[in-house]
RNA sequence: GGUGGCGUAGUUCAGUUGGUUAGAAUAUCGGCCUGUCACGCCGAGGGUCGCGAGUUCGAGUCUCGUCGUCACCGCCA
């Protein structure tokens, strides 16, 4: 037996026990005469004594110490002279026996403890070393316990853990595939699927009813803080349900790993439709921790001589609770952040409503002390309040304002860590416009059903016909989505003719589908949720990085085992490929 | 595909208008130290200033290219 105990498990009533620990070398304090080490494993830190009483033997070995080596040490607890109040097994030690090296350390590159010298890089590079680092095995634990959580849940509630392949088939929709070429089928290729869709799908066709998988996922498109090449999704799809049900099922997830994980109470999630997320928060992922909503004031302002605003399609506010004292300094920080191309706001005008009730803006040329009065009034701004103004394209407009309001809230310390305000945005559009291509895409997915109301809409305009398909967002994170699903193969001929599918490439494409609804397909619904970007929200963090055991850089490679990496000519050959070089 | 930041000791960083031998902290190694727990004190070693080219009498510093990395835009149903 390698240990009686965990280094984080004694305490005084341990006092006097025999006890063997093993672990790795936190850090040795050599006095001279006595010595001190810090013992560590998963559960904590026991500290070792070395003093005068110790054998020959043991005192030989400590010089060969370093940090990070892999010890067994035998010995005796004891009440500690001096206690240490900071950790849990700040009352005891060990009086050390005996010390066994079980494997030796090269000095590590960067130091094994929670405010660590090293950077990303290195830390990537050596990501088994930073997992030793209790702040980043802590987060993979909530990972665990989450996952538990849900687990737990859905089992209650009587869905079915099915697993899904993941060499799948390629498909033009959506993101770009990860592709993996077939050796028994010369030519041919794999896709590594983008999410379990259309198999869950086949799922309900087959009377499973309620389905859910943790299942990684795959799309190969650039990378972000919140997005990793392979992300793993709590995948769900239900029979027999309509948006409602699927809402409220899921709420009830939400909730329960709330109470579970964190323990807390989060309140009933409200429903709000995406234009209306689109209009007042600039964002069809709202951050509704605060308000700080957008108002249209095109009406307000236009026709006073002001060419910019009369000119424009929209004219824009939000009103930033006493920030009647910025400074220009301030304002002209605030004009530039929004001219960035990130943004690609043209300007940036300011009303101030100093608390004496008399306005500074910088339209003031334009605009009397009566004609702000009733912008304020309009956007209810208080003095001391400052009223922050965009104009120009409506879309465009709209985004630069949610922006905006999002880097006030942040400056206003109004996007609190620790609070959680979950909401539901409801009736997404089915299809988007691409100019590029000048066709039709799929919001959501092909599968997803119009709402009933709409389909009459889909010959005459497709672009306003709403979609049952919904988001769940929390603090301004998407978190999950999904969509009541077309169970009807001539709607679903319908969708993809609009989406300018031939007959013959809907076939090819997902004919398995269309055919298995012929053999009586339930009416069916489903959501997914990015697990990953869940775990960090608990987390506190905004990089799901931290909370993935082994993830990507930037440029989707693994650093630490440096893949992807090239094949070998036999390799190549045995799949029938031949490389081409890339044009510089 | 694009925009921007960063790249100097094992590590995290500083380095002035371009000017003598590139610094600090920490880590490492050696010495001293009987109650430390970020131990303390004394000392030592440690540098292709990412790489390449250019400007200059002179480049860590300026310019261009390139590589790496991070953030964002496009992209991500």
């Amino acid at each position: 037996m390698y240990r009686t105990h965990t280094c984080g498990e004694l305490r005084a009533k341990n006092i006097n026990q025999p006890v063997k620990l093993a672990g790795w070398v936190q850090r040795v304090r050599d006095l001279g005469a006595m010595t001190f080490i810090d013992l560590r494993d998963r559960y904590g830190v026991t500290q070792l004594v070395i003093d005068e009483n110790t054998s020959k033997d043991v005192k030989a070995n400590l010089e060969k110490l370093g940090r990070e080596f892999v010890i067994q040490a035998e010995g005796k607890v004891r009440e500690r002279s001096s206690k240490n109040k900071n950790i849990p097994t700040g009352e005891i030690e060990i009086e050390v026996a005996g010390i066994k090296i079980l494997s030796p350390s090269a000095v590590p590159p960067f130091t094994i403890q929670e405010d660590t010298d090293g950077g990303d890089e290195l830390r990537m590079k050596y990501r088994y070393l930073d997992l030793r680092r209790q702040n980043v095995r802590k987060n993979l634990e909530l990972r665990a316990k989450m996952a538990h959580a849900i687990r737990t849940y859905l089992n209650e509630e009587g869905f079915i853990e099915t697993e899904t392949p993941v060499l799948i088939k390629s498909t033009p929709e959506g993101a770009r595939d990860f592709v993996v070429p077939s050796r028994m089928n010369s030519g041919e290729f794999f896709a590594l699927p983008q999410s379990p869709q259309v198999f869950k799908q086949l799922l309900m066709v087959a009377g499973f009813d309620k389905y859910f998988q943790i299942v990684k996922c795959f799309r190969d498109e650039d990378l972000r803080a919140d997005r990793q090449p392979e992300f793993t999704q709590i995948d769900c799809e239900m029979s027999f349900v309509e948006q409602e049900d699927v809402l409220n099922a899921f709420e009830g997830l939400t909730k329960f790993t709330f109470k579970n994980v964190l323990n807390v109470e989060v309140e009933d999630f409200p429903r709000m439709p995406y234009s209306e997320a689109i209009e007042k928060y600039g964002s069809d992922k709202p951050d509704i921790r605060f308000d700080m909503l957008i108002s249209d004031i095109s009406e307000t302002v236009k026709g006073k001589g002001f060419n910019v605003f009369d000119s424009a399609e929209y004219v824009g506010a939000i009103c930033a609770k006493g920030c009647a004292g910025y400074s220009r300094k301030q304002l002209d920080e605030l004009t530039n952040w929004v001219k960035r191309p990130q943004i690609g706001a043209k300007g940036l005008v300011y009303v101030k409503y100093n608390e004496d009730r008399s306005f500074k803006s910088s339209v003031d040329k334009f605009y009397s002390a009566e004609d702000l009065k009733q912008w304020a009034e309009k956007l209810d701004a208080k003095p001391g309040d400052l009223i922050l103004v965009l104009s120009g394209d409506k879309t465009k407009t709209l985004h630069a304002l949610g922006e905006l309001r999002l880097e006030m809230a942040k400056q206003l310390g109004l996007r609190k860590q620790g609070v959680f305000k979950p909401l539901w945005v409801v009736d997404f559009p089915l299809l988007e416009w691409d100019e590029e291509t000048e066709r039709f895409y799929a919001m959501h997915h092909p599968f997803t059903a119009p709402k009933p109301e709409d389909i009459k809409l889909l010959d005459s305009n497709p672009g306003d016909v709403r979609a049952n398909a919904y988001d769940l967002v929390i603090n301004g994170v998407e978190i999950g989505g999904g969509s009541v699903r077309i169970y009807d193969s001539e709607l679903q001929s319908k969708m993809f003719k609009v989406l300018g599918f031939t007959p013959e490439q809907a076939e090819a494409q997902f004919g398995f589908l269309m055919n298995a609804f012929k053999y009586g397909a339930p009416p069916h619904a489903g959501i997914a949720f990015g697990f990953d970007r869940f775990v960090s929200l608990f987390a506190g963090l905004d990089s799901i990085r931290d909370v993935i055991a082994f993830p990507k850089n930037n440029a989707g490679r693994d650093v630490m085992i440096d893949s992807p990496s090239p094949v070998s000519e036999e390799q190549l050959t045995e799949l029938s490929l031949r490389l081409i070089e890339k044009k510089k």
